[in-house]
DNA sequence: TGGTAGACGTA
DNA sequence: CGTACGTCTACCAT
């Protein structure tokens, strides 16, 4: 056998590379953005894909050391006890480089109570013997005693991980003047200071080698101990013990018993859509193509195919034979309207075993339209789109039983599976069937609306089985009667004038146009004052101000650093900088408003139903949910949302402090729910409490910190951001969380009781079951854990408090529908709900709005309910 | 064209 | 060193 032929086994010592590039990487370069340090790992992976592709190895593995303990230390205690601990940044990588190297279906080899470099030790003496040739991967000098005709070591220069030198026994000759096997008899004699073994002092490596070669061999050298003459020969024979033990010591086990042979390391294909998910984060994306490059894969095929299952062939049926076929089916339906241009297509149901479809038409609406409204069970994979598509056709659909994207979301909020085709991957283990959209006549077809049904309906079965009881309660009870709730409000939009909203771009144009003038004026040049990184330049190298809060690439120019230099270091360029931000950011909002608006006059917002981690919506195209309200000008924006033709009046409805209402009700706190059950104005009650006088003494200062405060503790505020926020002194924020902990100190309790849960189980949970997976609060990164820490504080109140919301809204559409009413609910802002109120109708319409907003959750304090009613969002605004 | 950073709007 | 979002512009890489 040639050594072209000869399969290449390549071992890697994962930990003591992965150490190296930690300490060569810059940690901000290489983190993600929600703090998680990247650089070990990536360093790792850069050099072993260089690795990879120059060497092209066939067999592969990666060891790594389970702890600092091993057989070394026992018998030794001192083994190694000069290394300080490692970082715990560096220590939260490793598991994630692990996971990055399964993912590249690489061995990751441990063992207990031995050392990376003995695996690695056994690993290439049994592929030597097997007739492998090996290149060993080590940052350990130890390891050049394996080096023989088979075993290659390649050694990382001191400057990092990107250059290795190439040890076979020539080099260590050349290098050590003795061959491989007798490296640790030199090292013996020498000491080495990094493992804390202490050698011969006086003797270097020159010495030890002369001796070695002198004597042929350590044993000889030893036995020949009293001959040696001079100060080294005196030293030798007073350590002779320390160079027996070091030898003892850096001799690596060969023999030790491990999962895997060589032949069963032979390189397997990547998972290529593990190392994109995984890649995607840790935010590495150069990297990505470097490793599908390689290891041969192609990036954009998905590799190691997931078997397709063969789907039914779906029977195409007219109108009434899929009425037929839908009347005929037993269990739960699948439903997938294709649509093209949000106007159905075609329609496909199926069962578990058989699948039909249609071609959308009005014969097909007109025989389908009573199975589809009835309650006879139906899945969906994304419903919201499809139940819009229907209804403009006129059709309602009911017995919605399952939506997977949405119990997808439920169960993994923070990486929801988007697409079918991801949770036929997840649930199934299997590749949904798509049509290559590169190609103009595809070679794959892609599955038929029947067919996609009955993957829906495998799905649903494969993942009502993974659903916890609770979880399940929040998807049969909160998200899908919400569901069609959202679908409505997206159908009915809401007015808006655009004479109100064009007259006032018109304006702020103007005003931003002159502002920006004297702005140029004030500095003697012209600047885009929409570029942060010009006007940097201005600030901090012309202006010479005083430098701001630093950002990843330079000092911050945001509106409260401004304001702060104003204060310091007032120069007219920061006040008009200011005022033309803030003209410019209403303009641009109006403006994106005004494009949004319909044909029909209306703002058709879509509510992203998966939107967030903790169940509340989001809003998207335009969103509604940060429209502008703070400054007087700026509700000229609210009030170009009007009432629509054909209604009467706006009405809208929020929950005063409900987030402190679910804290109260939480904790128990006796006092948090006497203040709410008080009737006292919530921030004056808890100022007299914490400042220990009346309420009627509690100015607005004091008002002002407790309330800060109480709002603060929902987000898991610090003394620091405390201090920050109410610009006092951090020792006067600490006093006043002393203070108000010694007053509310259930609230206390809850808090750090919520977080160790949440530890324990991994998951918070709301009210009604809703759960988010904290995976980091056992993060051994700092900066990692306390992010989670305060999320996790966060999740079941602000979570609560969007189920509370989420049940409110569609008990009121569905009261109002069954009154009979055509008043509807257009908008959700979170704690806030806007009615368009037909003509007669609001006496009926603010009772059922009130009451089912009250009465949507039984806490141990009242939910209260804030009304407003005017002829636009503004005025109905209070 | 696509992605990021910085800034800023809301609850 | 306060949670949860979406969108805009500038800018840089492709």
């Amino acid at each position: 056998m040639t050594d072209a032929e000869k399969p290449t086994l390549l071992v890697v010592d994962g930990h003591s590379l992965a150490y190296r590039a930690f300490y060569a990487l810059p940690v901000d370069n290489f983190s993600t953005k929600d703090g998680q340090h990247t650089n070990g790992i990536y360093g790792f992976l850069s050099m072993f894909v260089n690795l990879v592709k120059a060497e092209k190895p066939t067999h592969l593995a990666v060891a790594f050391d389970t702890s600092r303990q091993s057989f070394r230390t026992k018998e030794y205690s001192e083994y190694k006890a000069n290394r300080s601990e490692s970082p715990a940044e560096f220590k939260g990588q490793i598991p994630l480089l692990q996971e990055c190297l399964r993912a590249l279906n690489v061995a990751v080899l441990t063992k207990e109570e031995v050392e990376a470099d003995d695996i690695l030790a056994t690993l290439a003496t049994e592929a030597s013997e097997a007739g492998f040739s090996v290149l060993v991967c080590s940052g350990d000098r130890d390891t050049i005693q394996l080096v023989n005709d088979d075993i290659t070591l390649l050694y990382p220069n001191v400057q990092g991980v990107s250059q290795l030198k190439r040890y076979d026994t020539d080099a260590v000759i050349e290098k050590y003047g003795l061959p491989p096997a007798q490296y640790p008899e030199i090292a013996a004699l020498v000491g080495e200071t990094s493992d804390n073994l202490p050698g011969v002092p006086k003797v270097g490596e020159k010495t030890a080698v002369k001796w070695l070669t002198q004597w042929g061999s350590l044993e000889a050298l030893l036995e020949n101990a009293d001959k040696i003459t001079g100060v080294a020969g005196n030293n030798l024979r007073e350590h002779l013990d320390d160079v027996k033990r070091n030898r003892a010591l850096n001799r690596l086990l060969r023999d030790v018993e491990l999962e895997k042979a060589p032949a069963d390391l032979a390189v397997q294909p990547i998972d290529a859509q593990g190392v994109r998910d995984i890649f995607a984060r840790l935010e590495f994306r150069t990297l990505l193509p470097r490793v599908f490059d390689a290891f041969g894969a192609d990036p954009v095929a998905d590799e190691p195919a997931l078997p397709t299952a063969q789907a039914p062939t779906a029977t195409v049926l007219d109108g009434a034979g899929l009425a037929d076929w839908a009347a005929a089916a037993t269990g739960t339906v699948g439903v997938t309207v294709d649509l093209l241009a949000a106007v159905p297509t075609r329609i496909g149901l199926a069962t578990d075993t058989a699948a039909a479809e249609a071609e959308w038409s009005d014969a097909v609406r007109d025989a389908l339209a009573g199975w589809l409204a009835s309650d006879a069970p139906k899945a969906f994979a994304g419903a919201k789109p499809q139940l819009k598509a229907l209804a403009r056709a006129g059709v309602e659909v009911g017995g919605i039983v399952d939506d997977v994207i949405l119990a997808g979301w439920l169960v993994r909020p923070s990486f929801p599976d988007k697409t079918l085709a991801d949770l036929v991957d997840r649930y199934l283990g299997e590749k949904l069937p798509e049509a290559d959209p590169t190609q103009l006549v595809p070679e794959t077809e892609g599955a038929t609306p029947g067919q996609l049904s009955w993957y829906v309906r495998r799905v649903s079965d494969a993942q009502r089985g993974d659903l916890p009881d609770r979880v399940a309660e929040v998807l049969d009870d909160i998200e899908l009667p919400t569901l069609t709730a959202l679908a409505d409000m997206e159908l009915a939009g809401v007015a808006v004038s655009h004479e109100k909203l064009s007259r006032f771009s018109g304006e702020l144009a103007a005003r931003a146009d002159e502002l920006a003038q004297q702005a140029y004026a004030s500095i003697g040049h012209e600047v885009n004052l929409g570029s942060p990184k010009q006007l940097q330049e201005v600030l901090f190298d012309e202006l010479q101000l005083p430098k701001t809060r630093k950002t990843k690439s330079g000092y911050t120019t945001d509106a409260a650093a401004l304001a702060d230099l104003q204060e310091n270091a007032h120069h007219p360029f920061l006040d008009l900088l200011l005022r033309h931000r803030e003209a410019t950011k209403l303009k641009q909002i109006i403006d994106a408003l005004d494009a949004a608006v319909g044909a029909d006059g209306r703002i058709h917002t879509t509510y992203v139903q998966t939107g967030s981690q903790t169940g509340r919506l989001s809003s998207t195209d335009p969103n509604l949910q940060n429209i502008p309200i703070r400054t007087e000008e700026s509700r000229r924006i609210r009030a170009a949302f009007e009432v629509g033709d054909g209604y009467e009046t706006l009405l809208t409805a929020d929950y005063s402090q409900i987030e402190m209402r679910i804290m109260a009700h939480l904790s128990g706190d006796p006092g948090l729910i006497e203040a709410f059950n008080s009737g006292e104005d919530l921030h004056r009650f808890v100022g007299s409490r914490v400042f220990g006088v009346e309420p009627s003494e509690v100015t607005p200062a004091m008002r002002t910190k407790v309330k800060a405060m109480s709002y603060g503790l929902v987000y898991g505020l610090s003394a620091f951001g405390l201090s920050k926020q109410l610009r006092i002194e951090q020792s006067e924020a600490k006093q006043l969380m002393l203070e108000y902990f010694a007053r509310f100190g259930a609230v206390r309790d809850y808090l750090r009781g919520s977080v160790e849960q949440a530890r324990q189980d991994g998951y918070t949970e709301t009210i009604f079951g809703r759960r988010r997976p904290f995976p980091d609060l056992t993060s051994m990164n700092r900066v990692l854990r306390e992010n989670a820490e305060r999320a996790a504080l966060n999740a079941p109140i602000q979570g609560s408090a969007a189920d509370i919301m989420k049940i409110a809204l569609f008990r009121i559409r569905g009261e109002l529908a069954s009154a009979g009413l055509r008043s509807r609910v257009l908008l959700q802002i979170h704690d806030e709900l806007v009615v368009e109120v037909a003509a007669g109708e609001w006496d009926s319409v603010e009772g059922i709005v009130r009451a089912r907003m009250a009465d949507a959750a039984d806490l141990s304090v009242p939910l209260d309910v804030q009304i407003g009613r005017g002829g636009d969002w503004d005025e109905a605004g209070h």
